[in-house]
DNA sequence: AGCTTCCTACGACAGTGGTAGTAGAGCGTC
DNA sequence: GACGCTCTACTACCACTGTCGTAGGAAGCT
């Protein structure tokens, strides 16, 4: 039903992100890690993040001394693709336009992220 | 918690955006307009998600003849603000760049919308 | 061998979202 | 005035999410 192909919470999220940003880990490594992002949650809370991503497919785990070790399966940009796509589906039926203005708008931009913006936008005008 | 000030389920939001497509209605011709797009959902759910519409404030009902008639409190550019937001704190810690990266690299753009954003980006650079 | 510590498995529970049924009020028609 | 249609209020229920507790195994310290 839903368009996202992955279909996470934010705190299942907030977990990804962990495993992104830091590589493979144990349970207790994601823990503290979250600890340090002011997410102050349990031990065998982040195991049953960790085992339900597992079965969602999109982390894995491997047994390694004498803690599993788990690591991300898919890739932030797939992430981000389903869930923009989510979001343009929700509500735009897709359009693609109107987000963009939205962000170009009214947030925050760097200079380095204009400039290649700007050139992404020559390359489809060369079309 | 979430970063949406409006927290707003996927049906939740389908609903909404009747009332922004049509403006205010009954909910006999929303259940209507949302048979149109394929949602194929009972009279009384769509009452209850009218209902909850407006207990979270998005919407608000005048009695007028026999029904209620509900029509949206809020805009979709604001909802949009805030699930882009989200969307941008979720991922990114709130960086917008990679998504507008995304955006125009992947997604459709019209012409017109090229052009558009070319004149954002111009105005940008003014600065 | 017993105690401590760390790990995983499993179960639990409340909140929310999606979906709908039923009961009862108001009104039009015979 | 009884029947039926339409509307709203209330309740229910399941799946999912966020959160954790407890039980029990492995392994080391004393």
């Amino acid at each position: 039903m839903s368009k996202r192909e992955v279909d996470l919470g934010d705190a299942e999220l907030a977990v990804l992100r962990v495993l992104w940003d830091f590589g493979p880990q144990t349970v207790r490594e994601v823990m503290e890690h979250l600890h340090e992002r002011g997410r102050r949650v349990a031990y065998t809370t982040v195991l049953t993040f960790l085992t339900r991503l597992e079965q969602k497919g999109v982390a894995r785990s491997d047994r390694n001394d004498q803690a599993y070790v788990y690591r991300a399966k898919v890739s932030r940009a797939s992430v981000t693709k389903s869930r923009v796509k989510a979001l343009l589906e929700e509500l735009y039926d897709g359009a693609a336009g109107p987000v963009v203005m939205h962000l170009v708008e009214n947030e925050r931009l760097t200079a380095d992220e204009v400039t290649q913006i700007r050139k992404l936008i020559a390359d489809l005008d060369a079309n």
